[in-house]
DNA sequence: ACAAAAGTGTTGTCCGTACACCCATGT
DNA sequence: ACATGGGTGTACGGACAACACTTTTGT
């Protein structure tokens, strides 16, 4: 009888350019040989679900020690054509400066913009279409944006970050309005030039564990 | 090596004279013999996710034809004493009309009001404390009232239904000012009447099947 | 005629949105 | 002094929330 294994995949996001883009890798090994793929593998025994994410992702791409939300199971009986394979995927923010490693399952690790993806292996197009929706709705909802912010950032740097994601442009003074009302961040005495003008206020966040905001956010009823 | 096994699990939703049930069963063996559960069960090679939960809860509690939701998947290393399981969560909102049979794994299914449940089995009261969030979500951003509701029903009978699930009071006029709106609902010509007043029109769901209404509903930023 | 639930509109308030100018700096 | 991005306030309109009376029926 064969066996049915758990794997986890992740859908890591990134703002480079102006641009939202995903971390793929070139998939060294069949099925899919030659073709971009979430980084992602299987889950060993005693580790959590997290934990493998994490590790593949490190495995793999080269980055670590980034925060991970789940995001839903994948579960198609054919989805792989090893055999039964479950899926676990999650999503992460991070920032892009980070060095990429690629290694022994994956030929390389790169950043792919969101608008012009590649063909994808497994069923990692509808991951990654799910994964997009969902960023959209975590940052409006929780504080996510600090996994990828700096430590101190100015206002302008997250309206950019919020304009990516959701594809759209802000207004300057209700963005700030809002971000002020939400309580998440507070004002450095620090300051940041860059060019020949007045120097921007830096900000940082307050917690900076993740957290939730819905319920300063209300849906529908009252 | 021992092998990760995949599980599956279903919080049932129902209302029971104006209070929110969950579904739960009485587990016949270890572990946790003579405890409570929720409905589920080990998924089975050649069978879809959602299939296997279709599946466990009708032969746990007789309950059938159901539309599921993919909640989240719980996998901690330590949840299960018989070893790795990773457990695939979904909801379900049902109407209570529906006959319960307990079969070879559990004692006994039966409705239990969500504001007095007893202890539980496995993490199942975090399952349930997620569910729980989530229903309140789904009711408000999808038509999944129409799982619950009969094929045709008056409007106070419905607004009960998101008193229920919301835990407040709604006003009558802004109910159904709101419900209109969305153009979830068709009038028919039909009335129900209950005792010694004016006859309620009936209502039914335009589109029977789950439909997402988030559009509708702005979060946030515009 | 009375009891009991169904059904219906208006108004004030608050929130979201659109919009334009001054500020601080380097060259 | 000028070019560049940083920073701020207000007014309008639409959505939300609060609220009370009339209608239809059975007894």
């Amino acid at each position: 009888m064969p066996e049915i294994k758990i794997a986890v995949d992740a859908v890591v996001f990134t703002i480079i350019d102006n641009g939202l883009n995903i971390l793929l890798i070139e998939r060294k090994k069949e099925p899919y040989k030659g073709k971009f793929a979430l980084p992602g593998g299987f889950l060993e025994n005693n580790e959590e679900l997290e934990e493998a994410a994490t590790r593949e992702l490190h495995e793999e791409t080269g980055v670590k020690d980034i925060f991970l939300k789940q995001l839903k199971t994948y579960g198609s009986v054919k989805r792989d054509p090893r055999g039964r394979v479950i899926s676990v995927a999650f999503i992460a923010l991070i920032n892009s400066d980070r060095e990429l490693v690629a290694s022994s399952d994956a030929l390389r690790a790169n950043w792919h913009p969101t608008h012009s993806l590649p063909e994808l292996a497994f069923d990692h197009e509808v991951i990654v279409k799910d994964a997009l929706a969902q960023l959209k709705i975590e940052i409006q909802t929780t504080n996510i944006a600090c996994q990828i912010l700096p430590e101190r950032f100015t206002l302008t740097k997250m309206q950019k970050l919020y304009e990516n994601i959701l594809g759209k442009e802000l207004d300057k003074r209700n963005f700030r309005k809002k971000i002020k009302e939400l309580e998440l961040l507070k004002e450095t005495k620090e300051t940041f030039m860059e060019g020949a003008h007045r120097p921007a206020l830096l900000y940082e966040f307050s917690n900076k564990g993740y957290s939730d905001i819905k319920d300063k956010v209300h849906v529908f009823l009252k």
